[in-house]
DNA sequence: ATATTTCATATTGGATCCAATTTACAATAT
DNA sequence: ATATTGTAAATTGGATCCAATATGAAATAT
């Protein structure tokens, strides 16, 4: 007998469910900053019970997504001038050096996959799917790496920057600027050229950092 | 009226309370690589029931020190020797960053704070405590960059490999080596010399890398 | 009027109970 | 003997209930 294999264990938990949830809306900006978590009302909302709930918010908030107090709640997290600088920082730090060990793993599928997301992205027109498109485009040539670790902390980074990255980047229009960038690091994987594909990382996240802070500044 | 303000919010929550013995637990090695979670055995151990048990997993699973699976619970996860690799490349690349911003920001206080920490470390004589004052060394000069950012990602690193270090040091006498190499970090950072400080930082975690691999591959 | 106190409501943290699933083992068949 | 099936115990995930604390509004005092 033969049957096909399906993998059930996919039907995940409540507060997995919950979690994602959350999660995304913090990062899309549907949910934000200061803005308090309410157990009951998230509950009811995914027609489940406190108890999911709470560990997903707890679970969040080991991401730094949110801010919990005890018997007062958690409200989603913000970011200082300060602390959005030192992500910066970090990023321009871990990325080039994991794409400059993914470039010489890069499949030809890998280099595919990255010039279709970098190719929609130059086409999206709101935001959202912009964002989503751009951290797919990295993330396609920094998983040639095979570095998990290092994978999963600058997805945490991003977590934390997404919402200020997206809201600023519709301000400036930055959309050119980033799909040139993004053009020349692809090129630079193209030609097999880690160095350069490092450097121009790592220029392309120096640079958004500049431009952040330029319109945070301006803001406040 | 005058009165002492006392901070009555140090009174733990019973899930923290759990979260950071476990934490402990497996970071000291008292709970060892593929060791089960049982909710309820954890839950009689600390008088507590196990829904905050439950929520310290969780934060466990973010933290990387659990791996749990539906229906089946928690074990304490290990290391692969590869995984154990990427994280020592990772700590070589944000470490020496992180000390060089440090060394200009150190106080008169700092620098003695981590000279005690060293004093100490190099004579100790049990593991234990030995990991615990080699952690405080770095982390007592790291804490003067103010980049808190690094800081929490660096501590959690460190999370993951503590046990396999010292483990390590033990049976290779790296403590002398070990010793040294704190000095020369800390005459550098005297100097205030933050090159010289990143650097020697470098060394001293890729020099454990390759320490920490010649044990795995001859244990394995 | 302002400040303080009281008290009801809202909200969180934790305990207990129930359902879903796995695991271990005995019973049965080949 | 080995493999398969059935079943009870163990274990986890989630729902409901209760206790601790915070919040906010009314009542009282200055």
């Amino acid at each position: 007998m033969k049957l096909k294999s399906v993998d059930i264990s996919k039907t995940a938990s409540a507060s997995s469910i919950v979690f994602e949830a959350l999660r995304r809306a913090i990062i899309e900006g549907d949910l934000t900053e200061g803005e308090p978590l309410r157990q009951d009302e998230i509950a009811r909302l995914f027609n489940t019970s406190r108890i999911p709930v709470r560990e997903a918010i707890s679970r969040l908030e080991e991401h730094g997504l949110v801010k919990t107090q005890r018997y007062k709640g958690a409200v989603v997290s913000g970011l200082s001038v300060t602390e959005a600088e030192e992500i910066f920082d970090f990023r321009a730090l871990v990325e080039p050096e994991v794409i400059r060990r993914a470039v010489p793993q890069m499949s030809q599928e890998t280099l595919a996959q990255a010039r279709d997301s970098w190719a929609a992205f130059s086409e999206a027109d709101d935001p959202m799917t912009w964002g989503e498109l751009n951290r797919d485009f990295h993330s396609v040539l920094y998983q040639a790496s095979g570095l998990q670790y290092h994978l999963d902390i600058i997805d945490n980074a991003m977590d934390r920057i997404d919402r200020y990255l997206r809201a600023q980047l519709v301000l400036s229009n930055g959309m050119e600027r980033a799909n040139e960038e993004h053009m020349g690091i692809w090129q630079a994987c193209m030609d097999g050229n880690a160095e350069l594909a490092a450097e121009r990382t790592r220029q392309h996240i120096t640079g958004a950092r500049e431009s952040l802070l330029q319109n945070l500044s301006n803001l406040r």
